[in-house]
DNA sequence: AATCACATTCAAACCGCTTTGAATGGCTTC
DNA sequence: GAAGCCATTCAAAGCGGTTTGAATGTGATT
């Protein structure tokens, strides 16, 4: 069932029914429900291929997805990213198109998505330093919104981001409120923009109280569960051990955990544990009450706003360079207590 | 640059040109070649839209991901299984198309991808007994592949899976010689396809040496950290505990081990255990060698194999019904050792 | 020299929708 | 009663490709 077919078991011409179901003014009420009555009855439904071509909007977004030839990492957040930025796109009407490339064509990939016209904008992933992409993307007038922040960008862009440096800065300032002194900092690879803000407000934290950071018990490394459990040993093992840590992530901080208990420790007693959650489906931070005491922040959520900013930025509802900025939680859990004496 | 203005450079009709740059053999070879340089020196790509509705085909795959308004569970093996079929999407000139929806309008999800034409077929994930998509999608037409099985299914249909029997049999036989005999299963939550089978093959396994499973120590949960450590503790601390524990996945094992340890036990020398891997990238059994012993079967792979089978089918490459089946492979780690006395 | 087969090329229709610009007809207004 | 206005409706021209069926030119065949 098509335009052509409707219009004719209505009588009516193409131009008319078109019209009457995408709202137009000029269409007679009574006319309107009357196509709308058949529209549902015949079950029609638009083409979206023909709509897109006489449009000229793709009526899609793109998140294009580096995969690293070497590392093979698919970031960890990225699923409740894409399923939060999904809603909203169901939502809108528009589409989800997801790019898997090599990551050394990724730039071939958005000049591609672009002159093939096959999407409106796209959400730039996982943001570095000095990030290539900000510039390549604002050159090709191609509308996006990136999903944190790079440091050192020459052009002004739009993004959703969480306050990294914040939420760092107000988990070291509770774990100071709680006496702790030697804190620790189990970061990110910190040529990753969120993880240099973090460590930012780590030591900033730290500074406000006339504390210096003790390179130390600072470490930037990949956030698996093996590193956590490697790094926390070595931390533990320390003559000055910290009394409490800080970590990147919940599978860090499980890692973390791990190590901590094999020394024959306890959390939340003989050592403080504060993680950041990003609240991933498929690793809650406990069910009911939480296991860590944590720096919450759903990157389902941060998806959401994402995509509307970008439909906004598309639909002309928002302007250019639109920023936002959401505060992650402090929540209390059962891996901090006072510093032991 | 589109079509038209590429023909009237090279004074050529839109015909040729297309033809040309499409491989058909009525083009004389200097013509193609004088049409291949030219679009390579105007950048034409053909744009995508127009293509689609010229030839009626959508060259893009849907992925329906059913998002549960309750759980609001993300399948964690998701990403990783998306990042295999992206690649050979791409490689195939295909996009990939995310569909995220509630998951009481699946159906229509379904009903519109078809009406609307925007893809060409779709994958199915996370098939549960008698599953419903797959009547649907016959009925409707709609190619598609099954990543995954469903018992019950009336209709013949196309899927990729791993062998889950096959391979959780072969850990239990592993464990019967090493010489266990209470051997604990930590099971998926059981209206899954692939827990069913894994814990056919527990059973087979135990049957096939004149051992009856103890219900007691069978557990069917969600593959959480949390229940991974909650249902260790519980099995460890029955009078007869297991002496070996198979876990399926690695996040579950991840709590498991912690339960081990939590009763000041060692994994490896009083309980042994074995996971499934399914080789997810952010959450790697070990960097070098092995943490545990694992049931090894990449779901990466399996993206990639699904999305070429559905490629293969939509282009006649592939007769209908067709069914891969993937063996995982049984990694020797550092979790398993001889059934202490 | 006429016929034919073959290799190339092209004009035009088509895919299914949107959108422009014109047409229609009823109702006011002067 | 003509002119003007407004509310509706429509025919036709896109959008940018693919594809059908016809046209053209060439050399071989008779």
């Amino acid at each position: 069932m098509n335009l052509k077919e409707l219009a004719r078991k209505l009588d009516l011409s193409p131009t008319t029914v078109s019209r009457a179901l995408n709202g137009y003014p000029e269409v007679n009420e009574a006319t309107r429900e009357r196509v709308a009555a058949a529209a549902k009855r015949y079950n029609y439904k638009p083409n979206t291929r023909a709509i897109r071509l006489a449009t000229g909007r793709a009526m899609a977004m793109g998140h294009v997805i580096p995969v690293a030839t070497r590392h093979e990492i698919v970031n960890p957040v990225f699923a409740d990213f894409i399923a939060g930025a999904g809603e909203v796109y169901s939502r809108n009407g528009y589409d989800m198109l997801l790019s898997v490339v090599p990551d050394d064509s990724e730039e071939r990939a958005y000049r591609e998505l672009k002159s093939r016209g096959t999407v409106d904008g796209v959400i730039v992933h996982a943001p570095r330093m000095n990030d290539p992409r900000i510039a390549l993307l604002t050159e090709m007038q191609i509308p996006f919104v990136v999903h944190g922040r790079a440091t050192g960008a020459a052009h002004p862009y739009s993004w959703v981001d969480v306050n990294n440096r914040r939420a760092f800065q107000r988990a070291t300032e509770f774990l100071l409120d709680l006496g702790h002194r030697r804190i620790g900092l189990m970061n990110g690879l910190e040529f990753m923009d969120f993880a240099i803000r973090r460590r930012k407000g780590f030591e900033e934290a730290l500074a406000a109280r006339g504390l210096t950071p003790d390179p130390a018990i600072m470490v930037s490394e990949e956030m698996t569960e093996s590193a956590g459990y490697r790094v926390g040993l070595a931390m533990l093992a320390l003559p000055q051990r910290p009394t409490a840590i800080i970590a990147s992530s919940m599978i860090m901080g499980l890692g973390l955990r791990r190590a901590i208990e094999e020394r024959g420790l306890r959390m939340g007693r003989d050592v403080s544990v504060i993680i950041h959650d990003d609240e991933l489906s498929y690793m809650r931070n406990g069910d009911d009450l939480p296991i860590f005491t944590a720096t919450r922040s759903s990157v389902r959520e941060a998806g959401r706003q994402a995509a509307d900013m970008l439909i906004g930025l598309i639909t002309g509802r928002l302007a250019s360079p639109c920023e936002m900025l959401l505060e992650a939680e402090l929540i209390i859990g059962q891996s901090t207590g006072p510093c032991p004496h």
